[in-house]
RNA sequence: GGCACCAUAGCCAAGAGGUAAGGCAGAGGUCUGCAAAACCUUUAUCUCCAGUUCGAUUCUGGAUGGUGCCUCCA
């Protein structure tokens, strides 16, 4: 597949280092909240990526980090009362609720940076013997102009930042350069700390991807993801951290994603105009959520309203429904195409199949273009929807359309086993109506439907008889 | 001020140098006791101006508008 590349500004045909097998790293939460739809966007965009590469034969090993120290996690903690490892503890399991319910995957790990200690120690220590990092009063700092081409990734260089930066950066005496940033925190009152050569203190904030990637994935990795905020700083820092110490190429494919947008304006925690995923849910299936997130190319921006979502809810429907209404019909479709009619709708369908099968995996191919894969999904829809019109269409045909919507659904994470069993009262009912409509008493049928409805069912008549499913 | 990105129908959103996928909403129709679903039909010269080209919405330059990053941030 190609790749849109940060680093080259332009899209490469992806080679993983290792034949046949990736290795991505994705910036993840640091866990003081619950995660909004913005924070979403990252966590199911290369959820997918992986899935993806998974779908095409490859081996991925995926790390997904949780930050659990920083100047956020303490101010909540101490506001709270509780430790930060409590609060970690209990934010992390509200992302898996969340994440879960998306259909993202669990990673290959989820490393705490409270847990690569030593990786953090033995990087800012190398930093330090190398020259790339200074101690000071306050901390030990990465000297930017000990780099030759800081700034590489986000096409800066340190005269630019200096001018332009130059009255909102607030300028730290102790500090060569105002870019240079922090990699070890001498401890302060009040605050949680481990040992190491500095004394007492905490990691930096951008050190801790740098040591998660290296315990994890080791000093050259094939994709590093997150959202495009992170470009510069942390990205770039942590380039600087991890080649000036590992003296070795870094990561391979730098891949951003977008942010969601409201009226125009990044959805962002520290302007409040947020929504998070938890509350959304309350009024949208988690997987209308995760649509809506795929219904445009991971890079772009996309605008959120509750318009666009009910727009959303209704286009995931017409695919439910699909999925629904096929397997319905298969129960009582014959074995073979049953008429020329029948056998002609079978052979459409196939040749449907296959080529929006290729459709779909052009679109992936070309730097996860979900919105054209969904497009794709949506033509086979419409393909399935057809056939299954035309009375006599064999089973094989209606299941082998439906086994691939959900193998191609399946791989946006689209794809839910759900399983409903019809009650029995709700079974009587139905069956009491069908009697009702068939002796024509259409004022008993309609009522008996909308007592099937009370009961949280829908009953819809079919040329194949009544349909019920959970409303 | 510096560095990027974006501009396609009522809304959302793909897209290739040769006259524009898909979804939502709307209109008309078929089917149906009704309803729902489904199916069929229907709705755009792609912000503007130059340039390259036989031909650009797609490439180049410029303008305008919008957003992001440069400070925690997905």
């Amino acid at each position: 597949m190609r790749i849109y590349n940060t680093k080259t500004r332009s899209k490469e045909e992806f080679v993983p280092l290792e034949a046949g097998h990736a290795k991505i790293y994705v910036c993840g939460p640091t866990v003081y909240n619950y995660f909004h739809l913005g924070n979403a966007r990252p966590f199911i965009t290369y959820d997918t990526l992986r899935r993806y590469l998974e779908y095409t034969g490859m081996t991925v090993t995926y790390v997904q980090n949780f930050t659990d120290i920083d100047d956020k996690m303490i101010n909540k903690a101490n506001d709270e009362g509780i430790t930060i490892r409590e609060l970690a503890d209990r934010y992390i399991e509200a992302y898996f609720h969340d994440a879960d319910r998306l259909n993202i995957r669990r990673a290959t790990i989820h490393p705490r940076a409270t847990e690569s200690m030593d990786t953090i120690i033995w990087l800012v220590k190398t930093l330090e013997e190398k020259g790339y990092a200074y101690e000071t009063g306050g901390g030990v700092y990465f000297d930017v102009a000990k780099m030759d081409d800081y700034g590489k990734l986000s096409r800066r260089n340190l005269e630019e930042l200096a001018f332009g930066a130059s009255d909102r950066v607030d300028s730290n005496e102790e500090k060569k350069n105002s870019f240079d940033f922090a990699l070890w925190k001498k401890k302060k009152p009040g605050e949680p700390s481990w040992p190491s050569p500095w004394g007492e203190g905490r990691p930096g904030w951008h050190i801790e991807c740098s040591a998660m990637i290296k315990q994890h994935l080791g000093d050259t990795i094939d994709i590093h993801g997150g959202g495009q905020d992170l470009v510069f700083p942390h990205h770039e820092n942590e380039i600087a951290q991890s080649e000036c110490a590992n003296a070795k190429p870094f990561v391979r494919y730098w891949m951003h994603n977008g942010f969601i947008n409201i009226d125009q304006e990044k959805m962002s925690k520290s302007t409040g105009n947020f929504f998070l995923v938890r509350d959304l849910a309350q009024n949208y299936d988690y997987m209308v959520l995760r649509f809506f997130m795929l219904s445009g190319h991971y890079r772009m921006p996309i605008n959120f309203s509750a318009e666009l979502l009910s727009a959303a809810e209704n286009g995931w429907e017409r695919i439910q429904t699909c999925l629904d209404n096929l397997e319905f019909i298969a129960q009582a479709a014959p074995a073979k195409p049953d008429g020329e009619e029948a056998l002609a709708a079978a052979q459409q369908l196939g040749k449907a199949m296959a080529q929006f099968k290729q459709a779909f995996i052009d679109a992936m191919d070309d730097d996860l273009n979900t919105a054209d894969a969904l497009a794709a999904i949506f033509e086979l829809v419409r393909a399935s929807n057809s056939a299954a019109a035309v009375a006599g269409l064999d089973r094989e045909t209606i299941l082998a359309a439906r086994k691939l919507l959900i193998e191609l659904l399946d791989v946006l994470g689209l794809y839910q086993e759900k399983s409903d069993e019809i009650p029995e009262d709700v079974m009587k009912l139905v069956n009491d109506r069908t009697a009702a409509k068939k002796a024509r008493d259409f004022e008993r049928a309609d009522n008996l439907r909308d007592q099937i409805t009370d009961k949280g069912y829908a009953v819809v008549d079919t040329p194949q008889g009544p349909k019920v499913s959970k409303a």
